[in-house]
Order: C-alpha cells, then structure tokens, then sequence
DNA sequence: GTCTATATGGCGATAGAC
DNA sequence: GTCTATCGCCATATAGAC
C-alpha cells in the first residue's frame, strides 16, 4: 500500500480506460477510483491524452510480450500450439476487458497503433513463426498460414468481445454457465485446430 | 432523392454513429453530414440518445435478419452451412464497420441490447437450429453446439473488427492484399468446419 | 419546417493557496 | 505535492424569427 501518488493514478487510469475506453472515461472519474483531486491527475500526467497513451500503451505490448513468452519454450510445434491455446485463454479470463479496449482503440485511432509498433520491440511476425514452424502437414503446406492463426485468434477471442450478445442469447444470461462454457472452449478449440492441422 | 428530411437525418447519422459509436459521433457532424442545421436533428429526434437508439436497433435487428434469411431455404445441413458461411462474408464485406458497431455498444450498455431481444422477433436460438438441425457427425453429437457456431463467427468477425491490426502487422499495411485475404477466407473457413463436423 | 442565436451543463485544464 | 476554486471550451439542447 506504499504505492507512489503517481501508481495510483496509473493504476486508477488503467481500471476505468479500460472498462470505457478513451472516450467513454472521465477524468473525473479516475480521480475518485484512485481517491484523489483530479488537478493531480494532470499535475502528473498533463493531459488526458497522455495519460491514455501511456496506459494504453503498456496494456498493449504486456499483453503480447506474455503471448510471446508462451511460445519461447523448446518443445514440439504441436505442444507449442496447445500451449498457446490454454495460456491465452488464461490470459484474457485474467483480462477479459483488454481484448474489446484494444480492438475499440485501434479502431479509433489507428495512428496511435502504428507509432506503438514502431516504439515497441514486438515482433509480431516472431509470433506466428514460433506457433507454426515446424507444423508441417498436408494442410498446412498448401495454405497461408495466417489464416490459421487468425482463425485461432478469432475463436478465442470472440467469445469475450461478444460476451454479452453471446450470452444473453445462448445462455440465459446466466454468468456461470458462461463461464463454464469459456473454459471447456480450451479443449474445443484445441480440437478444432489440431483436426485440421493434422488432417 | 425526394427523401424526406427526417430520413436524411436518419441515413446521415446511421454513416456516423456506425464509423464513431455513441461517444465518438457529434451532432454537428450528423447535420453536416445531412446538408442541414443541428437544430433540425433534434426537432425530428428530440435527443441525441433516441436518434442512437434509433439507429442502433435498426441496424442490429436488420443483420440478424438477413443472416436468418440465408438459412431459411430447403437445403442439406451441409449446404445450408456453406450457403451462410460465403453469405455472412458477403454482408460483412457489404457492411465492414457494423460488426465493430455492434460489439462496441453492446459493450458499452448491455442494457440497450436486453430491451431490444425483447421488442424484436429476433430469435437466435433459431439461428442455431436452422444452421446445425441435421448435421449429426461423431463430433457434433458430443459437443455443445453453441461451440461449434461461436467458433464459427468468431472466425469470420475476428477480421474485420481487428482489421487495422492484422492488416498492419501480417500484411504490411497493404489494404488491397487484406482485401485478398478476406475473399479467400470464405474456402479457408468453410474448409475448417467441414473439417471439423465430418471428421 | 428550417434557420440563427443562445442557453445550459459538463469536462479538461489551470491558477493559486497551503 | 495536494487541495479548492474557477476558467474556457465544446456539445447537447432550446427559443424564437422567418
């Protein structure tokens, strides 16, 4: 609890951009959520702006430098590939507000994201080499691997993003059933991908 | 163009709010849009709330529909999937920035959306039946068929709502070769779950 | 019905005391 | 560094002439 004014704030900013993304957040709001003025907010940040950046920002390469470190390990491709699937899957149920932040905000300004890319070392080509190279089927050969990866990407991702459509309509509204269902998705897509991969 | 001005208004601000959602769109900006005066929005609207809702119950209701449409037709679970999965792409790639939309409000006040399945005919637990009625393979009898078609959308959505990401990090910024990419998905999709159900 | 002008409120940002 | 008070702007909304 010996945090700096200056975490707090941070911290504040994260929680709420996050769940309203830029424009949705008040600065007003944040400074009650790190239970401060919010004249101190811009004494250390300036500006919303910059506030945002600098949260979106490491939100941003934190979550694919752990993508990363999932895949770094020295193991079979497939095993790599199954991995993936269950470290992922944790990751956004740790979460599972970040993917929809991301995915407004580049939407919203995609010029932020170009400049992070730039400013950032991630290396997003890496990620796919680590994931794929050395699966080498019939399938695989004859198709561009991106799809596979977007695929799997799409399948994982979407039932979060979509979350409240999602559940509402297949679900009853009903949270838990929602979130048994997110965690048989493991071996579901696990099974979708090797299946095809393998066939 | 003998549109009336309350569907000049109404078009104007549907090209708005779709490309900057609730908070991201102005009012100004609509009437600009519509070759008017602001204040002839709010004559025909009264707020800037209704004249979302408007919209936002309009456009989610209509792509619900047109996906049910592609599905009511006497064909094989088999051709009934394939139909939906080149159809589906077809309205996406028709309406680019309505999935984003969608998944943006939903987010951002699921309240909107609880009232709307309400008011609306809309039934998507027909959706399910009418797209996997029939298909009965060795994987799809044990598992929850509700995996089957999220995983489904979540491969075709994930695209286009990552879009500025994907196109900047795989393919180089190269609009057109994403455009490419996009088309050839509609095989490398259908591939899958074929795949996947016959397996 | 359509416009100009204006009211009203909220939000980001700053000034200045302590 | 932290607070209170306030500025200045911009966005929604309304009043009122035509």
């Amino acid at each position: 609890m010996d945090r700096t004014t200056e975490e707090k704030i941070y911290e504040a900013a994260r929680r709420i951009f996050i769940l309203k993304g830029m424009e949705g957040a008040r600065m007003q709001e944040i400074a009650d959520e790190a239970g401060m003025n919010k004249a101190l907010l811009h004494y250390y940040f300036r500006s919303k702006e910059n506030l945002f950046k600098s949260v979106f920002k490491d939100t941003f390469s934190k979550f694919f430098v752990k993508v990363k470190d999932t895949l770094s390990s020295e193991v079979s491709a497939k095993e790599k590939l199954i991995a993936f699937i269950d470290n992922y899957i944790n990751l956004i149920q740790a979460n599972p507000y970040v993917p929809q932040f991301i995915i407004s905000e580049i939407n919203r300004d995609p010029k932020v994201l170009k400049t992070l890319m730039f400013e950032s070392g991630i290396e997003p080509q890496k990620i796919l080499d680590l994931l794929l190279n050395g699966v080498h089927s019939g399938n695989l050969s004859k198709l561009d691997p991106r799809h596979i990866v977007i695929s799997l990407l799409g399948m994982l991702v979407f039932p979060f993003v979509a979350r409240p459509l999602l559940q509402m309509v297949y679900f009853n509204d009903d949270r838990e059933a929602y979130d048994r269902f997110l965690n048989e998705r493991k071996e579901v897509v696990k099974n979708m991908i090797l299946k095809f991969i393998e066939a």
